[in-house]
DNA sequence: TCGAATAGTTACCGACCGGTCACACCTATG
DNA sequence: CATAGGTGTGACCGGTCGGTAACTATTCGA
């Protein structure tokens, strides 16, 4: 049996799921701190706001999620092209497993005042995805690496919020094949080597 | 000078504007009658409760885009291809012109307790939307029909998020260059008449 | 073993939430 | 002119929100 986890941690991971679960604005500090098997006041000695709590989640989460493109590396070493594959492949299952969407891009939906200070950890977080992926395709050789990105990361948003708003019988069915379309038409043409030179 | 809206109707597109810019759980029902020029009693009159309003004002709007179908099916009359650029024209404009993305969509993501009425709404609102654009694309003769139209909606509701979590200058920016790219890759190849018939 | 830090408990605060009440008002139509 | 229906006003309800105070219990290292 493990020792249990610091109250702080026991928090953070709590607010995750809580705000995943019924929305950041859907919870309160009060209910979490409960789920947590600790109290306000412990939760308040560790986060200043709920706002701190808030982005200190969020944060929780998008570095849980920077951990999948080093083992995304590490699964097809020097081969760009099966990782962009991967990463397709990655993101329909995780779309099949997740109900509830990209946290951070419902955060983005919900947190509409404009200077909350989680704007700052999204847009971190989302432009740091966004330039992985354009490395990857870049990588992989594709005629428009960043048209192809900036359609993967679309695609990719798309499929999550339609499948909260249409179910999953919507477009979000077709994501895989739509992605794996989308990287098909950017392939490079086999070139011969005067080409290449030409070109 | 034209004379007042009635009551009903000017709370109704207050309500509107005003869970767009603050979000559904953002806004009071005091604050949305205070700006609707009337008073909370008068609200309560005409809906029965918050969760009404939420539907009617989320009816509203979706009333709106319906309209946006048949100015597109006049403006290229039996011209179905140019009538699906159109499409993905009008909506790069929409995206360019509105910073809160999809009312309907934010709705869906801000609204998880399920069985909440607005979801029929959001629901119905999204497939109406899909199979048009699903048989556009097959009028338009693209090769895989099913698979562009979701492919359109998948980039339209991510460069909306997107536009949200990330800004103007992040994937949406290409939205358009996206859906031409997407659209080009399944125009069908000009055949023979012996292949069309032997296919 | 002592002391300091951390965690738990209870009660509380003011503000706001969705929703209702009783009552005064206005206007339009008979 | 009378009456009726929609409208405006302000007070009020119970509940919940984010956040705090004061005090106690626990843990743990010096």
């Amino acid at each position: 049996m493990q020792a249990r986890q610091a109250p702080r941690d026991r928090i953070v991971s709590t607010a995750c799921e809580l705000f995943r679960q019924h929305g950041i604005r859907g919870i309160g500090v009060d209910a979490i701190a409960e789920a947590a098997e600790t109290n306000k006041m412990t939760l308040y000695r560790h986060f200043g706001s709920k706002d701190d709590l808030i982005c200190e989640a969020l944060r929780f989460t998008s570095e849980k999620a920077a951990a999948f493109w080093d083992q995304l590396e590490a699964s097809h070493p020097n081969d760009p092209m099966a990782q962009l594959h991967s990463w397709v492949e990655a993101r329909a299952q995780c779309l099949a497993d997740n109900q509830y969407g990209c946290d951070l891009a419902n955060a983005a939906v919900e947190l509409k005042e404009q200077g909350h200070p989680a704007h700052a950890v999204i847009e971190n977080f989302k432009i740091t995805q966004q330039r992985r992926l354009e490395k990857l395709c870049r990588d992989a050789g594709v005629s428009e690496p960043e048209l192809l990105s900036d359609t993967l990361s679309m695609l990719m948003e798309g499929a999550q919020v339609s499948k909260l708003a249409t179910g999953s019988e919507g477009p979000s069915m077709r994501f895989l094949r739509a992605c794996q379309a989308a990287i098909a038409s950017f392939r490079q043409p086999v070139k011969s080597a005067a080409e290449t030179v030409s070109a």
